[in-house]
DNA sequence: TCTGGGGTCCTAGGACCC
DNA sequence: TCTGGGGTCCTAGGACCC
């Protein structure tokens, strides 16, 4: 008989501003927030920047008065410095258990036999320290017997200080005392509109959608719901995913800083995004089969006239050649374009990804 | 005036086939 | 006027995640 397993889920806290007080110490202590490109939007907050009531997303224009009378820091994104400190904490992580998923830039789910708690404990603590002491990034580690559990248990792990980063779910009546205070919106895999439609049949928190009529939670969320709520059952169903799988899509696209009309602009852009999507392909060693183009003007602007459209080609062959793939995306841009419009962004997707050797078959 | 970017999975519906 | 019953494949759109 396979011993019992747990799940559990490591997370760094506040990643992106974490990894600038990495990087400037002068930002301990001080509210901070990460902006997106452009400087668009607040996509990442310290904890002194969250109490003082900056929302995640929340539009930078929206946010500038709060953010200079309490003389928030504010830093632009620099996701090369992510990507590298991801990369060292994953490191580490695999260095310590073996069984890892690397799962997000700041988020890892690993597995592990049961154990004693206090030995949990002391597990989750010596990860946790290792990683506070050789990089000087905070993370959180929750356990649990699924991956939706073991989220939950990150969670409390990280708003509850007394649990210092580290907490593992209880059962009985613990237990529900604990997920009866999850909103059901805060269970991974229930977004906004799964979360309201489950609101209108009175299901309002994790223990509500556990022990719900799995009948009507398949019929309102179909499989996935079924999933999650087996999960928060302790079933698991969503398995550890330790060897990365190849990736399906590649995305680039940027907002312009301006509105944008002319053609001849769009093509620029177009053009760059492929340049970069061609390279992220070939650093995967793959090719694509099918291309992406899509633009849309801005949708906040309901004063002014919208345009949202997208269209695909497949390619004559799969290829990773970024002429080849410019000029397939100029050809969809000449057919997409309308002039009059004010655009906001314009994107590609590269689609059918195959291993790099598979077009190789003219011998 | 200013509102991110990059992914995955599932379903419904149409086209087409026998 | 009545007008079968499956299949499969593809795509667009929705929903979710970080």
């Amino acid at each position: 008989m396979r011993s019992a397993q747990l799940y559990a889920l490591l997370d760094c806290n506040n990643f992106y501003a974490s990894c600038e007080r990495v990087f400037d110490p002068r930002l301990e202590k001080r509210p901070v927030v990460v902006l997106s490109n452009n400087d668009g939007c607040v996509i990442a907050r310290s904890d002194e920047a969250k109490a003082l009531g900056i929302g995640m997303g929340t539009p930078f224009f929206q946010c500038k008065q709060l953010i200079a009378s309490h003389q928030i820091q504010v830093l632009s994104s620099n996701y090369a410095l992510y990507g590298d400190l991801s990369g060292r904490v994953m490191e580490i992580l695999a260095r310590l258990e073996p069984a890892v998923e690397i799962y997000s830039i700041d988020e890892a789910f690993f597995r592990l036999p049961a154990a004693a708690p206090a030995t949990i404990r002391a597990q989750g603590q010596a990860i946790r320290k290792t990683i506070r002491r050789q990089l000087g990034l905070p993370v959180s580690i929750g356990y649990g017997p699924t991956k939706t559990l073991a989220k939950i248990a990150n969670r409390i792990a990280k708003k509850q200080p007394a649990r210092d980063g580290v907490f593992t779910l209880p059962k009985g009546p613990e237990l529900d005392r604990l997920l009866a205070t999850v909103e059901v919106g805060a269970v991974w895999g229930i977004g906004r509109r799964s979360a309201l439609k489950l609101n209108a049949c009175g299901i309002r928190t994790a223990l509500d959608l556990r022990d719900a009529d799995p009948a009507l939670v398949r019929r309102k969320l179909t499989v996935t719901g079924a999933r999650t709520q087996l999960e928060l059952r302790g079933i698991s169903c969503i398995e550890l995913e330790a060897a990365p799988r190849p990736r399906k899509s590649i995305v680039t696209s940027r907002s312009f800083g301006r509105p944008v009309q002319l053609l001849a602009d769009l093509r620029e852009a177009a053009a760059t995004y492929v340049s970069l999507a061609a390279e992220k392909l070939r650093a995967a060693d793959q090719k694509c089969g099918c291309l992406q183009l899509f633009l849309n003007t801005n949708r906040f602007r309901e004063d002014q006239p919208q345009y949202v459209n997208s269209q695909t080609i497949h390619l004559p062959r799969p290829t990773a050649s970024t002429p080849e793939l410019i000029g397939g995306a100029l050809a969809l841009l000449a057919r997409l374009y309308r002039p009059g419009y004010l655009y906001q962004k314009v994107g590609v997707i590269l689609l059918e990804l195959s291993p790099g050797q598979a077009g190789q078959s003219e011998l």
